[in-house]
DNA sequence: CCCTGATTCGC
DNA sequence: GCGAATCAGG
């Protein structure tokens, strides 16, 4: 289907009444949504509110400081010494009833949960207070995910399970989260379509296809 | 996912 | 010039 004086003045007009271009084309018939924007941009109609902003310079961090960071949330006060235990209770002895059910104990001396359990059963207070375990000398001086903030280069070295796994650690290029080498193998410049490599085939023939 | 218009680029 | 492919926001 080509276009016909006849077509491209149905085109103008409906354009021009705000019909979308998928309205236009479904109307014309014989063309593509595409067919009717590439069309009209050939024209020079005018443009449409395109959902996709025109300018917002990407590079802007300054413009709206307004909600950017938000203040360091008061990470966990340290729990005051009060209510240091809840008493002791002297009983020794697990109550000997009929029915006795065996329940699991996990780190820290809490009871688990049991699958017919009610309601959590009131854990014993444990024999000494809980303090953060140390870091394994692996990443003693390394980049830990705690360390990470907005400066730090979160380029992952190694990976996540490995016990030396932590993070790059350098300045971050301000306004990306990896420091500039990083950013140089994260982002790459895009190639023109014609010079993109396809990419490579699946393992094993790829999704099997009906 | 759906929709939208804008843009690119092989033909 | 055409329009599929792609992009990017809603």
């Amino acid at each position: 289907m080509s276009w016909t004086e006849e077509r491209i003045e149905r085109l103008k007009s409906m354009w021009a009444e705000g019909a979308t271009a998928s309205e236009i084309a479904e109307k014309l018939g014989g063309v593509s949504r595409n067919a009717v924007i590439g069309k009209a941009h050939r024209l020079g109609l005018e443009a449409r509110p395109s959902p996709v902003k025109p300018g917002e310079e990407h590079a802007a961090p300054a413009s709206k400081p307004a909600k950017a960071e938000a203040a360091p949330k008061p990470v966990a006060e340290k729990p005051q010494p009060a209510a240091r235990e809840p008493a002791p209770q002297p009983q020794r002895q697990r109550p000997q009833v009929e029915g006795v059910q065996y329940r699991s104990v996990g780190p820290g001396g809490f009871i688990r949960q049991g699958p017919g359990d009610q309601q959590a059963p009131i854990p014993p207070a444990p024999p000494r207070r809980l303090v953060p375990a140390k870091p394994s000398p692996e990443v003693a001086d390394k980049t830990s995910l705690l360390d990470l903030n907005d400066r730090i280069c979160k380029w992952p070295m190694g990976h996540p399970g490995e016990p030396d796994f932590h993070f790059c650690g350098e300045q971050a290029n301000p306004g990306y989260p990896y420091c500039v080498a990083h950013c140089g193998v994260a982002y790459q410049a895009q190639l023109p379509r014609r010079d993109r490599r396809p990419p490579p085939p699946l393992p094993f023939g790829g999704p099997r296809v009906r």
